[in-house]
DNA sequence: CCGATCCTCCCACTGAGCGGAATCGCCACA
DNA sequence: TGTGGCGATTCCGCTCAGTGGGAGGATCGG
């Protein structure tokens, strides 16, 4: 916390990732002078430093602008973020596509947030807002109902503790989340009536691992669920589990999702 | 600068992308001494520096192991590589595999190797041997012929100067090639015919820019291509020009930056 | 022409980073 | 229970890589 990074202190490590934070999906392309005020650095040092990135593949340089360099997503790919997960259920995405035409979504749980690991929609239906390696808040979507439901009790906690609105139809009061987060555990499913998005609704199941343990969840994006809405549940329940059962005995027991991973 | 980075006089910015770049797809995992060794630098030096990237998300410990960070998958998915090209094809990817169910393939030209961008697999049908984000050579893959036919000169004789074996199938000699690349350019389409793995054959074809522009190629991999390869070369170059006019008018040529927002 | 804005380069100071070496923790084998 | 090997962790004093203020250039626009 704190520190500015421009204050002797600072490893030139935080300062590298520092000049690679301070782009986002709406700043892609950075001049020199945004890049080190959104970095918090004097232009001098994210001038050297940021040639010095583009000479290791870090960044790239398009005209007067930077952009994150391709070996960063090269080294992306290797993260095991997806791995193993989304290759194994990528054919399943793809059949759920097939056989509703929605909005898929495979999400799972980082930290407090839903963390979207693929995506795949047609010609958008209906509007979206997530996008692969997005984030949004738990309380407002399907995948993230379902997740949230599974979660830890801190981090419900945490969660229940500040819900904030964002549509006119997103639940902010803890007791309805709560009963429905119940519901979520009976019915084996969650749902969302345009609680992220006016013209929005969603259903999502949990994916569980070969031991039970749910290691993501399962999502679809619609105009509208009051018809249609058992078939679809079928839909994700029966890739759910072809996902869950194609994955390999996991590796990943080790404590990981903290809370508080976020550096800032 | 090829010295040892161990040596006084590497920054710590190379140390960085050296422990990162100790990562492969063979490697996804590492000990600290196996990342220290591949990364060639002292062993304390890399705990220390690991410790502190881990701190910074760029890398994550699993028990004993390290692995890449997720904070690098997601900046990764910033990185231009994809930005607009792979959102735009991935629809018709999709059209592709529902109408041959082979596996499709969506690749970009990186110096004189392949980029494998995206990739659509259903259950495995052929031996495929690519990987997203993974780099094969241009002489032996289907997209990777029409790249080339399509590269600078510079490009061209640098990799018919050197056409490395894979199968018995593969093409060796600079003439054939050659041949084939006017081909390509002719009949607007490539192939292979276990050039790069036994049983699988491949067809791809070119994706044009707004410009003209060949920006990227599209392919498909098949047991088998004597029947049925014009129903293939259709499909394809149906999805080529589809995902060609979506694309807006910018281009991912390198040096040129256009698109996008400013910061103010 | 001049001022504003942004990029590039320089250079002397200094504390962040370095890494050899010692230590710890674990496991296998005797 | 001892012992030896292997990997992870910690320590600490030296030094050179990194820092950033500031000067200088390149554009742009009025």
């Amino acid at each position: 916390m704190a520190g500015n990074l421009s204050t002797p202190g600072a490893s030139v490590a935080s300062r590298v990732f520092a000049l690679l934070g301070a782009f986002d999906a709406e700043h892609r392309a950075l001049s020199l002078t945004a890049l080190a005020e959104r970095a918090g650095l004097p232009l001098a040092t994210a001038h050297r430093l940021a040639g010095e990135l583009v000479g290791l593949g870090g960044l790239e340089r398009r005209g007067d602008r930077y952009v994150v360099g391709r070996r960063v997503w090269d080294l992306g790919l290797l993260a095991p973020v997806q791995a193993e997960l989304r290759q194994v259920a990528a054919p399943f995405l793809h059949d759920l596509y097939a056989a509703t035409h929605a909005t898929v979504h495979l999400a799972e749980r980082a930290g407090a947030e839903v963390l979207y690991l693929d995506r795949l929609s047609g010609r958008a239906t209906v509007p979206v807002v997530s996008r692969v390696g997005g984030r949004l808040p738990l309380h407002t979507t399907g995948v993230g109902k379902v997740l949230l439901a599974h979660a830890p009790d801190d981090v419900q906690r945490a969660v229940l503790a500040a819900l904030p609105r964002v549509t006119p139809y997103t639940i902010t009061q803890p007791g309805r989340l709560c009963e429905q987060l119940r519901r979520v555990h009976r019915e084996g499913f969650a749902q969302t009536v345009e609680e992220m998005s006016l013209g929005a609704c969603s259903v999502a199941v949990p994916v569980r691992g070969p031991d039970g343990e749910v290691v993501a969840a399962l999502g679809l994006v619609v105009p509208d669920l009051r018809r249609g809405r058992a078939r679809l549940v079928t839909a994700l329940q029966v890739a759910a589990a072809g996902i869950g059962r194609s994955l390999p005995a996991e590796s990943s027991s080790p404590g990981e999702l903290p809370l508080s991973e976020s550096s800032r």
